[in-house]
DNA sequence: CCTCCTTTGACTATTTCTGACCTTTGACTA
DNA sequence: TAGTCAAAGGTCAGAAATAGTCAAAGGAGG
């Protein structure tokens, strides 16, 4: 697996991990030197994969002293953030929503990775079959197998 | 004989088959240099050979680090009858035929009652949802449903 | 010669990576 | 206090690296 951003973003949850109480304090500078990269990389890693849809907060400062904080969100109980998730699919999910959901029942432990994939690979080849309606068909969908998988 | 599709497809089974979990993962420009063919012609060996109700999942992503990924589900000769029927699952279900075929699932053995009733009633829910394309709703719910549980 | 499957390539879409330029903060200094 | 400056971090557009789509051309068997 492999992109640098992959590799950064895999470091910043080690990190998280780790930590007591899930939350760190990184210096852009610092870390684009230990990867070798550009300092806006460490801001494109951080977009991209530490949003709050995926449970994640991100607080910085600039100037003298500047600091970037990653907090995780704290998940309560599980079966509960996951009924909520659950409750949470409306009526439409866009590709990246999906993503989305898939990443964070993951995270709660609700999807293995191999189930996850499975279903981004059935949301994918059976919208792919539809001209309208494919952000229906895909929060139907999720709905669906998710309730196989919770069943 | 062969045509080059012919020996794609061979080679990306043939790949599945050498690895441990039956997903492997492909670069696509890679294979068509490979194979000395323009990129497009490997989407065309996936989208023709490795579809759903062959027993394939296909996912992918775009971009630096890009990839296709196939994964093979119905390893065993076990559910072959499955395999069988699923592909018989057309574009449209209609409310009968969902019955006959998860009567025909749990008369496999493929299905448990539980299962089939849980299937039955979350199809009606979903398609109670949506105005038009119901039949095709159930298919595709259907069939997604049925990958979790062979899975 | 008709039809269906295969092959091709031009155009499109998405993700990652980089660098030039911008903004904020705080310390120091006049 | 106000001004200046260095040290952070932020933004954004574009290049590079992948993959996807679609329609047209090619070819083999009826």
């Amino acid at each position: 697996m492999g992109t640098l951003a992959d590799l950064i973003e895999i470091y910043i949850k080690q990190r998280l991990k780790q930590s007591q109480d899930q939350e760190i304090e990184l210096s852009r500078a610092q870390l684009a030197e230990v990867f070798r990269c550009v300092p806006s990389q460490i801001n494109y890693v951080l977009t991209t994969r530490f949003t709050l849809d995926r449970g994640f907060i991100i607080e910085s400062r600039r100037g003298g002293g500047g600091y970037i904080r990653v907090l995780q969100i704290q998940t309560d109980d599980t079966d509960k953030a996951a009924a909520k998730l659950f409750k949470q699919i409306g009526t439409t999910v866009s590709e990246r929503d999906l993503e989305n959901y898939l990443l964070t029942f993951y995270d709660l432990g609700i999807l293995t990775g191999k189930q996850a994939q499975v279903i981004k690979g059935i949301v994918q080849q059976e919208t792919g079959l539809v001209e309208q309606d494919k952000d229906k068909l895909r929060a139907s969908l999720l709905r669906a197998m998710l309730c196989m998988v919770l069943k």
